[in-house]
DNA sequence: TACGTCATGTAACCGGTTACATGATTCA
DNA sequence: TGAATCATGTAACCGGTTACATGACGTA
């Protein structure tokens, strides 16, 4: 039994964002949806024809001066009922993100305590790089002039990403710090 | 150009853990690295065969008393090798991971305010319940008596596991606040 | 005899990425 | 003429899950 294809309704949610091709909705995604979800071409174009199938939403070839012409999509009534249907749907298990970093922890004993530290580092260094990422962000979505009732939701996103990472910084410090205490003893 | 295949690395580790069959190797998964990484039966076998046929495993049939015959894989010299290897190199760019709670909030402006808080609340019960298992296998591991250079690294993964639920629950707190605020205006 | 645990295995499926193919338009 | 951006698309592949099949052994 499958439950998710959440990744339908990613797309379903983007064409309300003023993204209706599907160029437009991949830089969306890799703007400010990266930090909790992503797509390929290989997946949006395919979905794209599906939505159409399905009767959620409608497409219109438009030419554009200076531009290549597009393919716009839109919601029709069904796909705007069935992105709310799914909003209000309870959530599923959490997922289990695969962590590259806590799978070589696990297994340290094998290796010199110096090799762990500098994986660890270099860990912390990657959060430092996302972190500044999501203020990037941040900056980006109040400067600018989006749609101000997205906006609100789309920050709360990204103060989690903000939260969980510095929460996993000051583990990463702090681990470090304990295995450096090891060596003294 | 692929790169990952940690799945491999992660059953080649577990095979220095005391587990020595698929059974057991999926048990211990279920049951300790499950907060950052998980693996089916249909992946443990498979791989536990080629591991033997890339000379990193040998296997052995044994009868046991009472219980059925089992086979148990033991890893060679290229195996612990090719361990030791992985555990120095560089990890990968951390890996995206798909947070359906953060998906539904971005799209949130299409439910009420009050549907929003909801999943919220859902979303910490769940968070709440996964500290509660972190918090259990810790004193599993401290009490049982376990290898105890491996216990100290094991310890670290979960305490990663549990300031990263408990900042996303304050998250959620914070959020659902916020968003009642609002009402309030 | 039926259930629970221990134990091994695989075929079908699926979500998703990668790599490739194509082509319009603009600008340096 | 060649690079950058805008734009659409797909076939091959891959990691992984699900569902199923099988069976030994102990215990209630």
């Amino acid at each position: 039994m499958k439950q998710t294809n959440n990744t339908k309704f990613a797309i379903l949610g983007l064409l309300t964002t003023g993204c209706h091709t599907g160029y437009a909705i991949k830089q969306m995604i890799d703007q400010s949806l990266n930090h909790f979800w992503k797509i390929s071409y290989g997946q949006i174009y395919p979905t794209l024809k599906q939505l159409v199938a399905d009767g959620l939403a409608t497409v219109q070839d438009t030419s554009q001066e200076g531009k290549p012409d597009k393919k716009e999509y839109f919601l029709t009534e069904k796909g705007e009922m069935e992105l709310r249907t799914w909003l209000q749907a309870p959530i599923n298990a959490i997922a289990t993100e695969k962590n590259e970093v806590l799978l070589k922890l696990f297994f340290s004993r094998h290796q010199s305590n110096q090799s762990t530290i500098i994986q660890l580092e270099q860990y912390r260094q990657k959060l430092h790089e996302h972190y500044h990422t999501y203020d990037a962000i941040e900056k980006m979505i109040t400067t600018e002039l989006f749609n101000k009732e997205d906006a609100a939701f789309w920050l709360f996103t990204l103060d989690y990403g903000k939260r969980t990472t510095a929460a996993a910084m000051e583990w990463c410090a702090d681990t470090v710090q304990q295995i450096q205490n090891w060596e003294e003893e």
